[in-house]
DNA sequence: CGCTATCGATACCGGCCGGGTATCGCTGCC
DNA sequence: GGCAGCGATACCCGGCCGGTATCGATAGCG
């Protein structure tokens, strides 16, 4: 199986139509058709079901699009860590509006490090894995069970409890504490991205970004529950209500494994020396 | 970058040698080079010095290695997975002679699992790792640290302390406790193979199955540190005496990142139960 | 019920690239 | 200095990748 192949077939796979699929590869679509073809017969299993009217994936289909999306996320990574070996610099990933406090103390103790190298931090609009996986980060600052760890190494830094957020007018502000099943069937309950930049079907408020969710919430459309971290600096207008019984979110620094590189190893080690 | 261009530079960099590895890829060496050279030059930089005489990577060559065999083994894995999604069947990777009541257990309380599928066994005589990263297991049983668990997904089923196993003649078999000092320069020290098959250099006995190890300790040629299940049922003339500051082995149960199995999520929840 | 638009499959062609053989140039060794 | 080993280079051939043209199937529509 080469690269080519899995390139095409994630193409089709997530577009399900090989027109737009050959538009999007830069190529015509029979040679597609024609490639996805003979990835199926050397395969011996179908991967996808068309007529001539629509196009879906068999079960087959649907783990090698898992699969081959990872595949070419490392693919990706290893050319870039390959060529940037010998420029040593170390690119740390991490969700913008996160933790900042954490972040700063974990620069600033790395750049007392002996043999400290320049970190760029690449702040990231959504999930800071998907840097990681394909090889633009280094090293990244991750939120457990927000962003999957799957595929990385990790160690824990911290864990905090969660708040739900709500405007000061809403009927639950007034609570001492509040449980999931108080705020999960809210219809105004916020809605993150997937990885993929998509939503998934289903009611509440579709939020892009916290400037935007904060706004939301001021203005009575949205609730979100979130970590600890938030309620230092919170808004005018908006209160913090403990939800005892929602998942502890742990922050993790993660980074791919079979890094080679003496700068992630030291950063992790100066991270761990604040848990 | 394609799948033949990194099995390429993975067979050049395994064998340091462009004939052997054109040999070992079944082509010519000239096509061989020419691969290689096109791959330096899209990556613009350079994988290997090479003389008339001699050839070695350099560092960027060292990261692509690494990185290379990570990829390969995934494709390889993605390739089987896939084409083996319509027939439910579960392989489970362990390390032969390692904890067999554990695994008895585990295979039994599973199979009594509603939904349950036939578990195929794979004993292995090293590292039960390699076949889940290539995709031949779905999932393995792995004792850290002396398994790497990079890129796994595992979770932890048991944690246990370590023993000394000699003969009954050997001058320390007397000794109540042990610490490492006393055992990591004793010459007769077991050495087991590294994951790729070969031994790192150095003094010490090297062994390639428990069955062997047990003979040569029996026979007053080997010692060997080991987890504390091997003291149950062990052969007449053998000592086991705790290393007290001997790292702890912990057996884990591990798969594949991304694995969308319902039956390996039912044999993780199963193993978890014990622990 | 037939016309049409859409979409994937098929047919066919040309150019590039991957693989082969022959040979060169360098280097360590007797 | 001759020789053997090894990687690079030169050159040729065939297959595969990508292109255009077209077909066949199907859903929508009047």
């Amino acid at each position: 199986m080469e690269t080519r192949e899995l390139r095409y077939f994630v193409a089709v796979a997530e577009e399900l139509h090989f027109g737009r699929a050959a538009d999007r590869l830069g190529i015509a679509q029979p040679p597609l058709s024609r490639t996805i073809a003979q990835l199926e017969q050397r395969l011996g299993v179908a991967l996808l079901t068309r007529t001539s009217r629509k196009v879906s994936l068999t079960e087959a289909g649907a783990v090698l699009l898992t699969e081959g999306r990872a595949i070419l996320g490392a693919v990706a990574a290893a050319e870039r860590r390959t060529r940037t070996v010998d420029r040593p610099s170390l690119v740390l990933a991490a969700k913008a509006g996160g933790s900042s406090e954490l972040l700063a103390k974990l620069l600033d103790a790395y750049a007392a490090e002996p043999g400290a190298v320049a970190v760029d931090l690449l702040l990231c609009e959504a999930h800071a894995r998907q840097p990681l996986l394909d090889g633009r980060a280094d090293v990244a600052i991750l939120h457990e069970p927000y962003d999957s760890t799957a595929g990385l190494d990790v160690e824990a830094l911290h864990t905090e409890s969660q708040f739900a957020i709500l405007s000061t007018s809403h009927p639950l502000a007034g609570a001492a504490q509040l449980r999931m099943a108080d705020v999960v069937d809210l219809p105004e309950l916020a809605r993150w991205p997937e990885p993929d930049g998509t939503y998934l079907p289903g009611p509440g408020v579709e939020v892009h970004n916290g400037t935007q969710l904060f706004q939301m919430i001021s203005l009575g459309r949205a609730v979100a529950v979130m970590p600890e971290v938030v309620r230092t600096g919170l808004l005018e207008g908006l209160v913090a209500v403990p939800v005892v019984d929602a998942p502890k979110v742990t922050t993790v620094i993660a980074w791919p494994p079979h890094s080679r590189s003496r700068a992630v190893a030291d950063l992790v080690r100066v991270a761990m020396g604040f848990s």
